[in-house]
DNA sequence: CTGTTAGCGCGTTCAT
DNA sequence: ATGAACGCGCTAACAG
């Protein structure tokens, strides 16, 4: 068995009180004692159990991490950022995948209450509603926010840096522009859209709801969506995928239909994935900041446990356009190409 | 506050033991107070406090997973199939991303000592020096085995694995077949190197060391592994990369070397990720089940906490071999234009 | 500065 | 079948 505080005590020939006090509070007891202490400690490998002191605390150390699909591979610089600051602070993350099931949410949530763990970092987009917002006291929200919370958040701001994509195309020369969009039951997926929209307004350019299909965030979708664009003859140059995977797939049809990225179409992603840079041809694609997302949503955590007001309720994190070779200014040859097709 | 089970008690005008008895084994009180204990259970809303429960029970239900690099994609299914199973029996999975530091595993090995998880699911592929093997009475490694260790393991046979892809290549009629490693520390990419060696043995084949380019898992080293052949002039048909990343870097830099996959080269992966389905062409590789490693590395886990005998103290995981269109048979022009490379 | 005492919330004897 | 009492290992009052 491992040694207790008590044997420890005997040992040093003081009482329980002051070992315990050696150990937090070294300051508070005499060098003579203090050495005897640390002997004993020495001698028995003494380690508090962090069960005991935990329960003695009403504190458990732990966080919560509950992600809507753990195998998501956008998540794994969050997955990160999250346990070193967790790592940093002392506390422990444990991992909840919700996987769509409302009952493994209120599973997962029912954690705090039960004192399995202190705080919970929801990054579900969603939550059942069986459980109201109000018994999330220590809650933090990141990535994906949810519709109509007011718990505290870090996240980016989807229209804002689709508009930037878009804008991207744009500035390029590109006037017929299509989207492929993420499920719009997803706030992201929606905010998305209309920062595409707002771009195009901007611009002063009314949009073709022809050129916007619905996708899933997966790679067969920005496949599928060149195919219906194809078989339907719509004519564009430019292309906005609202994630990486999609823009990958879609690419990937594009060459098989025999259109040229970017010469013929330019196509920009959203999330700057690793397979961003090592597709053909790396792909252009909005950078969000995933480690500092994980980082910051940690210690919001850790801030709201210890009491602290926290700053703002939402944390903006920025995003950042990273523009690679998979798009170009439009030319005349190519938007030839792209009228052939729609006239096919 | 949140209800003890000294409110319930009160309320149900009984003593504690018996709310105690009657949530844990109802069969042993009465029709009658079993009733009145769950009507003040649900007054109440009362919920066991599980740090007590645990600290009471000397457990604590959670389990380590330490891994060598958390953002790693390959272990995404792993994560799930270890969440899986954890959650199905009560137990936790605490995330620790040991990042080549021998402090961060040695803070995390602690965890077991300290009472704060129960047991330790090592992915690492080594452990510090510091940390002997005897001090690690509850772990199970998985996926990476630790040289020259005797804890109970999970993981496939990385030999036999390397000499399944690289017959495939010789059954095609490959003759002449490139390998690129992984980073020659790890014992997977020795091992994986062995297989490639066996299957040329097997073939009757010498191997000719100026086709092995040592990598380092990377897409970069897939590319580099690819110009450094081109540039001594080295001539293959068939080529066997240690995982896929490294084989959609090789695919991506013999495209531009103006060769084609399969036609010029056939190309075989290992892993198959995600992205060997999306790659242009879709990749031939080695499927591991990562989802059933977890699996299996949990329910050893539990059964070594239950006090079980474990089974056999290694498991192996089988593999499978999932042919795509990156491989195909030579053919005569094929060599040709390899041979052309290597005379250039 | 140090020791004594009192719990944290629960499961579990041992009586009754 | 039920209740009283003890203790898991530790920290935090309060005395001294």
């Amino acid at each position: 068995m491992a040694p207790t505080i008590r044997r420890v005590a005997e040992l040093a020939g003081v009482s329980i009180a002051t070992v315990s006090r050696t150990l937090a509070q070294p300051g508070k007891v005499t060098e003579a004692t203090r050495e005897k202490v640390l002997d004993a400690v020495r001698q028995t490998g003494f380690v508090p159990n962090r069960q005991a002191v935990d329960f003695r605390r009403q504190a458990t150390n732990n966080v919560v991490l509950l992600v809507r699909d753990i195998t998501n591979p956008f998540y794994l610089e969050i997955y990160r950022g999250i346990e070193e600051l967790a790592f940093a602070n002392g506390y422990r993350v444990l991992m909840g995948d919700a996987g769509y099931d409302d009952a493994r949410v209120v599973r997962y949530v029912d954690m705090v209450r039960n004192r399995q763990a202190d705080g919970l970092i929801l990054m579900t987009g969603w939550i059942p509603d069986s459980v109201p917002e109000a018994s999330l006291p220590q809650t933090v929200i990141a990535l994906e926010l949810i519709e109509g919370s007011t718990l505290p958040a870090v996240a980016i701001d989807n229209r804002k840096a689709a508009r930037l994509a878009t804008e991207h195309l744009l500035s390029l020369g590109h006037r017929r522009i299509a989207h492929v969009t993420g499920p719009m039951r997803l706030v992201m997926s929606t905010e998305r859209h209309q920062g595409y929209l707002d771009a195009l307004a901007g611009a002063g350019i009314a949009a073709d709801p022809a050129l916007t299909h619905v996708g899933d965030f997966h790679f067969g979708s920005g496949q599928a969506a060149m195919r219906q664009f194809h078989a339907q003859g719509s004519a564009f140059t430019g292309l906005f995928c609202s994630n990486d995977e999609m823009a990958v797939g879609a690419i990937n049809e594009l060459r098989s239909l025999g259109k040229r990225v970017p010469s013929d179409i330019s196509v920009v992603g959203f999330d700057d994935m690793d397979y961003a840079l090592s597709s053909d041809p790396p792909l252009t694609s909005i950078r969000q900041p995933r480690r500092e997302i994980g980082r910051q949503a940690m210690q919001m955590m850790v801030d709201l446990l210890a009491g602290k007001a926290l700053a703002s309720g939402h944390l903006e994190a920025g995003v950042e356009l990273v523009v690679r070779a998979s798009t170009a200014p439009p030319n005349a040859s190519s938007a030839d190409a792209s009228r052939v097709t729609s006239t096919t």
